[in-house]
DNA sequence: CTCAATGTAAAACGAGCGTTGTACTCTTCA
DNA sequence: TGAAGAGTACAACGCTCGTTTTACATTGAG
């Protein structure tokens, strides 16, 4: 039996997924957890705070499912994840595209969540035999974000074509 | 000198790209496109009406910039909108993320903007030389989106590595 | 000149928002 | 037993929002 904190959080992830951070209400998000409006803010402290510890949330849960050996394996993942939660677009740039200056600590979130992709993204690459410069982790790193804007409007097929492309750019001399 | 509603869409694109469809008020959008509200509402009926409106300024303008004829010239004009425009992401991902059921004509806008940018890339691939498939069209696509996504984080670089990764699938064999 | 069209400013409306206060119930454990 | 802690329901607060109303200014054509 897990904390209220991350009960709430987890299922506050899913609402500010669906239907976007501005156009969830407190109500809904307490009611989506299972909690009063006032245990909510007792745990969480504001919207601001609940949305930061959403996107927290989401980032964990989401590189446990990017634990991956190699290129490949990242784009097997992201297929995974597409077919069980959905495609609706990066999370975190949605978050940053509707979030100001008023949400730094959300905005941190996102800022933390971009840095590690790109160094897990750097890891992967530099691992595959013969090991590969900066160029291929950027190229590999725009297609799996490539990929997860696709996948939105043309489904695991783009997220299919993204992986053959990945493995055409790392066996290419 | 253009029409008062074209005037409107087009500084209400800007305001919502800046700062969130949600978080954008009439007030706000009024004042920033030099009118009043009773005009702005004279003109464009509601705030959904607007919305709509303001995507398919954004459309319009964005597919002008997109007039190329090879694969090449893609990258090249999304390059050269991100420096003029600068880089927050898709609009219409963001979109789509933000507007639920409620903006049915906003949706509409989004939907037919990806048909009709997987077409152009669709025909662009398949006058390169020798003409390639689907999935090679589905490539570009992901390329294009990822550079459009990661140029938020990291600039002009992704896009480089984007153009450089599609000359390689386009020219390899 | 006048009238219709088109714009403005400013206030008001009902609704929903994030947030807090109050009063109550239930469990736990010393 | 009884006090403390943690949760609930529910109403209220001040604020902002989208939208409409009212009253007034400007302007160009017949």
């Amino acid at each position: 039996m897990s904390s209220l904190p991350q009960e709430i959080a987890a299922s506050s992830e899913q609402v500010f997924d669906h239907h976007g951070f501005a156009a969830s209400g407190i109500d809904t998000l307490a009611h989506a957890a299972g909690v009063s409006t006032r245990t909510l803010y007792k745990h969480m402290g504001s919207k601001a705070d609940l949305i930061a510890a959403a996107l927290e949330a989401r980032s964990a849960r989401f590189f446990d499912q990017l634990a991956v050996t190699d290129v490949d394996g990242l784009f097997a993942a992201l297929e995974q994840w597409v077919q069980t939660e959905g495609a609706r677009g990066c999370f975190f740039l949605r978050a940053a595209g509707e979030l100001s200056d008023d949400f730094p600590e959300a905005l941190k979130v996102v800022t933390e969540y971009r840095r590690r992709l790109r160094t897990l993204v750097g890891e992967l690459v530099n691992h595959t035999d013969p090991p590969h410069d900066d160029l291929l982790a950027e190229q590999i790193l725009v297609l799996f974000e490539g990929a997860t804007s696709v996948a939105t409007y043309r489904g695991v097929e783009g997220i299919t074509a993204a992986r053959a492309a990945a493995a055409s750019l790392v066996h290419q001399s």
